[in-house]
DNA sequence: GAGCGATTCAAACGAACGTTTGAACGATAT
DNA sequence: ATATCGTTCAAACGTTCGTTTGAATCGCTC
C-alpha cells in the first residue's frame, strides 16, 4: 500500500474555500477581487474558475459548506426535543435556545472558520444583491418551517401574524448580533472580550429574546406615566 | 423683479442624490456605477464628480442629508419627554418609541424617499466597508449617547453591562426590520401592505422591545419542562 | 451684447475587473 | 516509457470601472 491522500485531494479548493470566507467576511462580495483572493490563499488566479467555475458559484460554495451542516444541527436539536416531550409542546425558549445555539456556538469558535462565517452570514441577510438572498432563502426555507410549526404548538394562542412578526424580530436580533460584532459599535461599554463568549451570550439572547417571543400586547406601555 | 429660482438650484445635485438612494439601496454601493447612476438620474457622466468630487463622497453625502435631521429629530422628541418629565426618569417604553418612530414614520412615506432611505441605512449597519461604517458611528454617536443615559436612568437597577446588550440587541431588531422588509423573506405569513403600516409596525416593536429590555433575568428558562 | 463664473457635455484616460486560453506539470495505470 | 487525467500556470481576452479633460453652453451683471 502507497502513502495516498498524504497530500489532501482537494487541498486547493479548501484554501479557496477558507480565504473566500474570510476575504467575503471583511470586503464583502463585489469588493473581494478573484486577484487579491487567489494571492491571498497562494493559488493560481484561474483556479477558482477551474474548481467553481465563476465567482458567484464561489460565493454559493461558501454558503452551502457550512450552512447545510448548520441547518441539520438546528433540526437535529429540534427533533431530540420533541422526541423527549412526547407529543406535548415545547417550551418557548427550548424552541430559542435549540435555534441560537448553532450559530452561537461558531461565534465562539476562533480557531476554526466559523466564527467568520457565522458572521458573514449575519451580514448577508441584508445583502443587496438577488441571487445570494434568493440562495440563503432557499437553503434556510425547510428549517424555518419546521421552527415555525414549534412556535405554533407552543403558543396556540398568540395570533399567527403576530407570531410570524416575532419570529422576524428574533432572526433580525441574532443576525444583527452575529454581523455586527466587531463592526459597528453604537453602544460603547460591552467588553470585547464579552462579545466572543459564546455561553454569555447565549444566556443575554435567550433572555431577550424568550421576553420578546412571550410579551403581551399592550403591557407596558409607559406613555404619560410622568407627574 | 425677475422669475428667480423657478429652476430649482440644486436641481442636478437632489436628482442624484435621490437617485443615488434608490439604486444604493436595491443594488448596492459597489454594485451601482457611475453610469447607471447618471443615466438614471438624467445626468451627464461627470456630473457626479462635478457635484460632490468623488462616488465614495456622494455616498457620504446620502447619509448626511438624511440622518442629520432624523437624529436631530429623535433628540428633540426625547427633550420634550424629558421637560414634561420634570426631572423624573422617562418610562422605558417611551424612550424606545422616541427612537424607534423616527425611522417608523419614513417607512410608511412611500411618496418621499425616505422608505428607500430608512431600508439602505438599516442595511448599512452590516456594511464591510470601513469608511462607510466609521461615517455611520460618527453620525450617530452623539444621538446614541443622549439615549443610553435616558436608559440608564430609567433603569437603575438593570447591570449596565446587561443595559448595553439589551440597546444593542434592540438597535439589531430595529436595523434589521428596517433592512429587510422585502428582501430576504424567511418567515413567510407577514402580510405585504402590513409591512408599510408605520403604526402597526410601531406597535408591535414597541411591544417586542421593551417586553426584552425588562426581561428578568433567568425568567420563563423553560428548561427540562417536558414531561 | 460683451464678459464671466457656473454648469453641462462628449470623449477619452489608465486601471482593475472576471474569465478564457493553451501549454506545462505531476502522478497513476498500462 | 508512454499515454492519460486532473491540476497548475503565465499570459492575454474584452469589458467595465471611477475619474479627468477641454470645449460648449447657460444665466447673469455691467
Amino acid at each position: 500500500m502507497t502513502l495516498r491522500a498524504v497530500r489532501p485531494p482537494h487541498e486547493t479548493r479548501t484554501r479557496i474555500l477558507d480565504v473566500a470566507e474570510e476575504l467575503f467576511m471583511h470586503h464583502g462580495f463585489e469588493a473581494t477581487s478573484m486577484r487579491m483572493l487567489t494571492a491571498a490563499a497562494g493559488v493560481n488566479l484561474a483556479a477558482v474558475n477551474y474548481h467553481f467555475g465563476s465567482k458567484d458559484a464561489l460565493v454559493e460554495a461558501v454558503f452551502r459548506r457550512r450552512l447545510d451542516p448548520m441547518n441539520a444541527e438546528r433540526l437535529a436539536e429540534l427533533d431530540r426535543l420533541e422526541a423527549d416531550a412526547n407529543g406535548k409542546p415545547l417550551a418557548p425558549q427550548a424552541i430559542i435556545r435549540a435555534f441560537i445555539r448553532t450559530s452561537l456556538k461558531m461565534v465562539g469558535d476562533t480557531r476554526a472558520g466559523g466564527r467568520t462565517f457565522v458572521r458573514l452570514l449575519g451580514r448577508t441577510y441584508t445583502e443587496p444583491a438577488k441571487p445570494i438572498r434568493a440562495l440563503i432563502g432557499q437553503l434556510y426555507a425547510p428549517t424555518m418551517e419546521r421552527f415555525k410549526a414549534a412556535f405554533m404548538r407552543a403558543l396556540p394562542h398568540l395570533p399567527r401574524e403576530e407570531l410570524f412578526w416575532r419570529m422576524h424580530f428574533m432572526f433580525g436580533t441574532l443576525s444583527y448580533t452575529l454581523a455586527a460584532t466587531d463592526t459597528v459599535q453604537l453602544i460603547a461599554g460591552t467588553k470585547p472580550e464579552d462579545r466572543h463568549d459564546a455561553r454569555a451570550l447565549e444566556e443575554r439572547l435567550a433572555t431577550f429574546l424568550t421576553a420578546g417571543l412571550l410579551a403581551a400586547r399592550g403591557e407596558h406601555t409607559g406613555v404619560k406615566k410622568a407627574a
